[in-house]
DNA sequence: TAATTATATAGATACTTATCTATATATTGA
DNA sequence: TCAATATATAGATAAGTATCTATATAATTA
C-alpha cells in the first residue's frame, strides 16, 4: 500500500465539500456541461467554475471544450484509485506502518 | 443511494488531512493510545488531541479510557459506510439525481 | 464586425482550520 | 496529600477556502 498521504489528502479534500459531492453524483450518470451543472445549485457561475477547477486539479474530473460549452466527466480511473486507497487504508494489516519496532505495537 | 452530501462531506473532510490519514493507517493495525500515536508525528500533543477529536466527532474513530491512557481504534462500520457511499457516488447510474427531467440529460 | 453566450479570472470578504503556547483536568503512585 | 504523567481545553495566529461582484476571454451568430 502506498503511504502517499499528501497526494491522497488533496484528492479527498476536493471531495470534502457537499456541493462537489453533488457534482460528482451528477457526473456519475454522464458527461455534463457547466450550465447544466449550474442548474442544480443556488450559487453563482464563478463559484461553480471554482469547484470544477478543484475537481479537475485533483484529477477526479476531466473536461473537454466543444464550441461555447465545456463538458465535464468523471475520471473513473482516478476515482477508483481513491477508493482503493481508502479501502487499503482502513483494512487491517499485521504489519504496522511504524518501521521502528520499539514504537510498534503490532502483534 | 443516499444523497446525504452534508453528512458525508463532514466525514470526508475529517479524512482530508495527511496527518489524519496517517492516524487512520496506524489504527488500521490495531488500537493505539495517544502517546503511541504521537511518536509518529512532529506536531505537539494538543495538535494530536485536535486531530483525534475531529476523527471521533465524525464517527471514524472510537476511544476508550483506561487509567491514564486513552485508547483509539477505527470504527470499522463507519469506515465501511464511507467507502460504500463513495463507491455508489461514482458508480454509473441510468437515473440522474436530477428529478426535473427538463434539466436531466440521462439517456 | 458587433452582439450574444458560456466560461474563466481577479480581487474581496467572511469563515474555517492546523498549529502553537499556556494551562486545566484526571489518574496513578509515593 | 503531593508529584508525576497522559490528555484535553483555551486562546491566538497564520493560512486556506467558499462565496460574491465585476470583468475578461473565447466562441458563435446575426
Amino acid at each position: 500500500m502506498e503511504n502517499n498521504y499528501d497526494d491522497n489528502a488533496k484528492v479527498i479534500k476536493a471531495l470534502s465539500d457537499a456541493s462537489r459531492l453533488k457534482i460528482i453524483d451528477i457526473l456519475s450518470c454522464g458527461e455534463r456541461c457547466a450550465c447544466e451543472l449550474l442548474e442544480h445549485f443556488d450559487f453563482t457561475q464563478p463559484t461553480l467554475s471554482h469547484h470544477m477547477k478543484v475537481l479537475i486539479d485533483c484529477g477526479l474530473v476531466a473536461s473537454r471544450k466543444e464550441g461555447l460549452w465545456n463538458y465535464y466527466s468523471l475520471n473513473s480511473t482516478n476515482c477508483n484509485k481513491l477508493i482503493l486507497f481508502l479501502m487499503n487504508l482502513i483494512t487491517y494489516t499485521d504489519e504496522c506502518i511504524c518501521k521502528d519496532k520499539t514504537k510498534c505495537q503490532c502483534k
